[in-house]
RNA sequence: CGGGGUGUAGCGCAGUCUGGUAGCGCGCCUGCUUUGGGAGCAGGAAGUCGGGGGUUCGAAUCCCUCCACCCCGACCA
């Protein structure tokens, strides 16, 4: 049984990474930085994906691919992109045996090569919007790595979209940073903030950087999604143009927005707990996991077809692909329980001898270890209603702990106390520049993660300077 | 790039100071007993001790050198 339920702050890194290694999700690929994603892992990102692509394609959005490579040049004309993708470009100088001409970069994001698509493809203000979204990897050559959360080379996908009006594009970077809030909150259990991100924060070459933030359970702060309105940067740099309906020539607005691999690392960080992956039912790719008991043949021939009753009575309700029947017989009964514990499945169903005679079976959830025995006429349902409670309960249970960790400042001194002590979100007021800013960061090492959608409007003073604030943002350290 | 640390069996580590037959735990394989919460007993396989060079009768251990990785900063979805 778990000793403890939730994990210990202190080398919560080490906790983080075993894990991964109890669901057997991930391992550190040969080039560093860089992760191998296992069958286990790569289950939960294909349940991301079929969610999140269903939502966009709810919202208009259809799924292009754009090239891995991309020249030099195109990642150049946008001044505030280069500078700030530079340092972290992985570049290809050779290939064919020879020097490129021009170096390609392997792409860390890809508004550029769209941009220089869209180009050629918007003629007039009929063609908008183009509503363009794209699953792929990218390469980000960071510095320092973490599984899931900030790998060489991740998973990702980015949604393109170019529109007629500066209110259109705003409009569609909203409506994408809602649709991660919905997507975080009602399927991932995971609470988060939507807010717009401080200039200094902000994407490269955006004009303005909306983003999700969520709290994870050693107190910092994690940036679940991001949606960029880019203006007319990238239009201006690519010379997307158009006829508009008044027969000028117009730069179109962009936008993007983009979810990653990082919210499978999200996704640990909030509900897992020392005995392994806690998985939402709603994301979690197997959703049931049935456990028969027997030790002689009388009655493994009782119990097996009582098991499959129970397979089928699911069948009718869940996906068949989400459940999963274990009859593996070289692992005693502890084992297998504890297997399905480590891999996080939401609720495993025990069906031994006992409960055949009873013609019931055993519900255990994961989350709270929670027993229920219920007749096995009613399991379909029943299973189901556990489902939905623990997946309101995961939930709930995150939102108190975020709550509980929440703050309003308004004195610098318990600012820093708080930030350097147990952590959390800080809420406090700012005086909007980027100079105090940095002399936060630096003495505190906790940087704005947003300045929240649905602030109130109040006075107040700056946490630092004492000039005269309107709203208060968030500060916390974050990944 | 700055500061700290580690390289010994698949994984986690001891052994290094003080040179003398390569060890422990987990995992793996075989057999028996177990089986409603992470099994027990017995037997077994598996290591050019990060690479190269040097000192020595003899090096995981001492010296030189190179390499890799991890942690803390700067960077970031």
């Amino acid at each position: 049984m778990a000793k403890n339920i939730t994990p210990r702050k202190e080398d919560y890194s080490k906790w983080y990474l075993d894990v991964i290694q109890a669901g057997q999700l991930a391992d550190y690929a040969p080039v560093k930085g860089c992760m191998v994603i296992r069958p286990t892992g790569y289950a939960i990102w294909e349940r991301m994906q079929a969610v999140l692509d269903r939502m966009f394609k709810e919202t208009g959005h259809v799924n292009a691919y754009f090239p891995v490579l991309i020249p030099e040049s195109f990642i150049k004309r946008e001044a505030e992109h280069i500078e700030g993708f530079s340092p972290e470009l992985a570049v290809v100088t050779h290939a064919g045996g020879k020097e490129l001409e021009e170096p390609l970069v392997v792409r860390p994001t890809s508004e550029t090569v769209i941009g220089h698509m869209y180009a050629q493809w918007i003629q007039s203000y009929r063609d908008l919007p183009v509503l363009i979204n794209q699953w792929c990897n990218i390469m980000r050559w960071e510095m320092r790595t973490r599984l899931f959360l900030r790998t060489s080379e991740f998973l990702w996908q980015e949604g393109h979209t170019a529109h007629e009006t500066p209110e259109e594009a705003e409009e569609e970077t909203r409506r994408m940073l809602e649709i991660y809030r919905r997507f975080h909150e009602d399927y991932l259990a995971m609470p988060v903030i939507p807010g717009r991100k401080s200039e200094t924060e902000k994407f490269p070459g955006a004009v303005r950087t909306y983003s999700i933030e969520a709290m994870m359970q050693d107190c910092k702060a994690l940036q679940a999604g991001t949606s960029h309105n880019l203006g007319q940067n990238f239009a201006k740099a690519f010379d997307i143009q158009f006829l508009g309906r008044d027969n000028s020539r117009q730069f179109v607005h962009t936008t993007s927005w983009g979810v990653s691999t990082r919210m499978i690392g999200g996704l640990l960080m909030t509900h897992s707990d020392d005995d392994g992956l806690v998985l939402p039912p709603r994301i979690a790719p197997v959703q049931v996991a049935i456990v028969p008991l027997w030790q002689s043949d009388a009655e493994q021939s009782e119990v097996a077809p009582f098991a499959e009753r129970v397979q089928a009575a699911l069948a009718e309700r869940f996906d068949p692909l989400r459940i999963k029947l274990d009859t593996r017989t070289d692992l005693r009964p502890a084992e297998r329980f504890f297997y399905w514990v480590q891999q996080g499945v939401p609720l495993r169903i025990e069906v031994g001898p006992r409960d055949v005679k009873q013609g019931q079976v055993m519900l255990v959830r994961r989350d709270n270890r929670a027993k229920t025995p219920v007749p096995i006429e009613r399991v379909g349902e029943l299973a189901a209603e556990v489902l939905d409670t623990m997946q309101a309960d995961l939930y709930q249970r995150a939102v108190d702990f975020r709550t509980a960790h929440s703050h309003t400042v308004d004195d610098y001194a318990e600012f820093k106390r708080i930030i350097e002590g147990e952590g959390g979100f800080v809420y406090a007021h700012w005086n909007g520049k980027a100079e105090t800013e940095a002399k936060i960061k630096e003495e505190t090492k906790a940087t704005i993660r947003c300045i929240p959608l649905d602030g109130v409007q109040e006075q107040g003073k700056c946490i630092v300077t004492g000039e005269p604030s309107t709203r208060r943002v968030i500060f916390a350290q974050a990944y």
